[in-house]
RNA sequence: GGCGGAGUAGCUCAGUUGGUUAGAGCACCGGAAUCAUAAUCCGGGUGUCGGCGGUUCGAGUCCGCCCUCCGCUACCA
């Protein structure tokens, strides 16, 4: 199906099934679909990836806690990642699991390319070890305990210990991967974080542990089954095993590789900047294309943690506001790639005012006067004024503003191109008075209504990638055919045909008040 | 400490390579309208553009110093 369309391959973390699901990986996820959802509709074949990370200890550790096996447990934890995928609409055409044969297959088959390439060594890993936690401590976070022993921040005695550990040799890769940001501007976005990773790599590399012999969830080392291939080796090898790996020469991997987007936190930026493009580049591979690291929520000005117990269920969020509503406030509240506030008060000033009153309330005001006045059909347009001219062109050209946002995920600024619009059509709503011209001069309110149905089939099919539910109810109140909703479709060549009969219009974009969503149009 | 970013109207932020009276949204005040989800539209800001000094005919926009805040400074996803 990839014919000669542009191809979009993008993808989220696989996310650390130990985890619940909370508002941060929704939000990752949330961003995703917006573009994937916006690619589509502007022609690309999308390839879009999601899925969980199910290896390392702590996963072992909660699966013997629950008293399960622990592919029996990670198959039932994995389980509510999808169903977020669900609960908020997500249109990824996958969904990969480290636990996988595709992926133990395709991560042994990276290592032994990374071998053979002279990339991974044998050596030992030393470090501070605590028994009790089962973890290594930099040497930084130990403090001086009884005895002159040195304890980790839990408490736990640490001891020196060394075990033998396969190393990925980073040291190596300094200038190759210094060259690849000065020849690749856009690599890492925002730009600041750029700066953060490069003044990083300038700080020199030091070779990676990429083994484990401490314990055996994960994939095992080929052809030393002490080890298991470690965390980020395992992990990030997730987005090529989804499109072939290691069938290098299949169509799917042809196509999709090298993945235009990798979307992230930024608190895992580095790994995804230096250390893949370094395994990937070592295996004789293509980086991807782009890595985007994103901001943080709090919630209500406050930082959000387990302790404090104000994570943010994403399901009880959609409960409590609507989907779209919710999807439209994290893509619309913050310039994407900084921190952003969740609080109740911008989320209903979001909701109401630019949802319900903007947006709803001009579809609903010139649905209506169709449907009352125009016996319910798409009315025909006389002569155009140049004011009628001008703010239709505005409307075409809507979609060149919107792209250039999104090819940068801007996706703030998309919601603002498309929000200015709005504001204009209701201006022009009131410029024109169609409710007066209905008595004076029929034939000029035709023309202007039609205008206006017009514009607001531009801005429905705008903003499907936000707001998918909504936006589909919208054009099905134009009675605008499924299969004429793609960016394609918008300007004067699939304009609104007069004559063609509307249902009656309903809102789509309830208010909240009084600690609830209004009946009306739910 | 080192490197980097930021400090613009009450709030959140835009402000191309320096150039007419520094902008938007929200909030607030006033007016209009009444088609519409009590929604909409129009009008209204004397803002030390963090501070001081400098370059320039001219600086929010360049340079120096200072103040404040933030991010990064490796093997936990």
């Amino acid at each position: 199906m990839s014919g000669s369309r542009p191809r979009y391959y993008l993808t989220t973390p696989i996310y650390y099934v130990n985890d619940v699901p909370h508002i941060g990986h929704a939000y990752t996820t949330l961003a995703c679909d917006a573009l994937a959802r916006f690619m589509r509709l502007d022609g690309h074949d999308v390839r879009f990836l999601t899925g969980t990370d199910e290896h390392g200890q702590k996963v072992a550790n909660s699966a013997r806690a629950a008293g399960m096996d622990p592919q029996a447990f990670t198959d039932r934890v994995s389980q509510n990642f999808r169903d977020l995928t669900d609960a908020w609409n997500f249109s990824n055409d996958d969904f990969i699991r480290t636990t996988e044969a595709r992926h133990i297959r395709s991560c042994q088959a990276i290592w032994r390319k990374l071998v053979a390439a002279g990339e991974i060594y044998l050596g030992s890993y030393a470090g501070w070890y605590a028994v009790r936690d089962e973890a290594f401590y930099g040497e930084n976070e130990l403090q001086d305990g009884p005895d002159g022993k040195k304890v980790a921040p839990s408490g736990a005695e640490v001891e020196w210990v060394e075990e033998p550990s396969y190393f990925f040799k980073l040291s190596a890769w300094q200038d190759r991967l210094l060259a690849f940001y000065q020849a690749n501007p856009d690599f890492i976005l925002p730009e600041s974080r750029r700066n953060e990773v490069i003044s990083f790599v300038k700080g020199g590399l030091r070779d990676l542990s990429v083994s484990r012999t401490t314990f055996k969830w994960g994939v095992p080392v080929p052809d030393d089954p002490d080890h298991i291939i470690y965390v980020w080796l395992d992990a990030l090898t997730n987005y090529i095993t989804a499109v072939g790996y290691p069938e290098t020469e299949s169509e799917s991997f042809q196509t999709y590789w090298p993945a235009d987007l990798h979307m992230v936190g930024k608190d895992i930026l580095r790994f995804h900047a230096v250390y893949w493009p370094a395994f990937l580049m070592g295996a004789g591979l293509e980086p991807p294309r782009r890595v985007f690291a994103h901001g943080w929520w709090t919630n209500e000005g406050q930082k959000i943690s387990k302790s404090l117990g104000n994570v943010i269920d994403p399901v009880e969020l959609v409960e409590k506001y609507g989907l779209d509503q919710v999807r439209y406030f994290l893509l619309r509240e913050v310039p994407f790639g900084n921190d952003g506030d969740f609080n109740h008060q911008a989320m209903v000033n979001r909701m109401n005012g630019e949802l319900a009153n903007d947006y709803g309330n001009l579809a609903q005001r010139v649905l209506s006067m169709i449907n009352k006045n125009c016996q319910a059909k798409v009315p025909e347009p006389g002569e155009m004024t140049g004011d009628d001219e001008g703010f239709l062109g505005s409307a075409h050209g809507l979609i060149g503003q919107v792209r250039d946002a999104m090819e940068v995920q801007a996706f703030h600024e998309g919601l603002e191109a498309v929000w200015a619009m709005i504001r204009a059509a209701n201006g022009y709503v009131d410029a024109q008075a169609p409710w007066k011209l209905a008595k004076e001069d029929p034939a000029r309110m035709g023309t202007v209504l039609y205008v206006l149905a017009e514009t607001i089939r531009h801005l429905a099919i705008l903003t499907q990638p936000f707001m998918p539910d909504a936006s589909a109810r919208l054009l099905d109140q134009l009675a605008v055919p499924e299969d004429a909703r793609a960016f394609a479709c918008l300007g004067p060549d699939h304009a609104l045909k007069a004559g063609t009969e509307l249902p009656k219009p309903e809102g789509v974009f309830p208010r909240y008040e009084n600690g609830e969503k209004t009946e009306e149009g739910e």
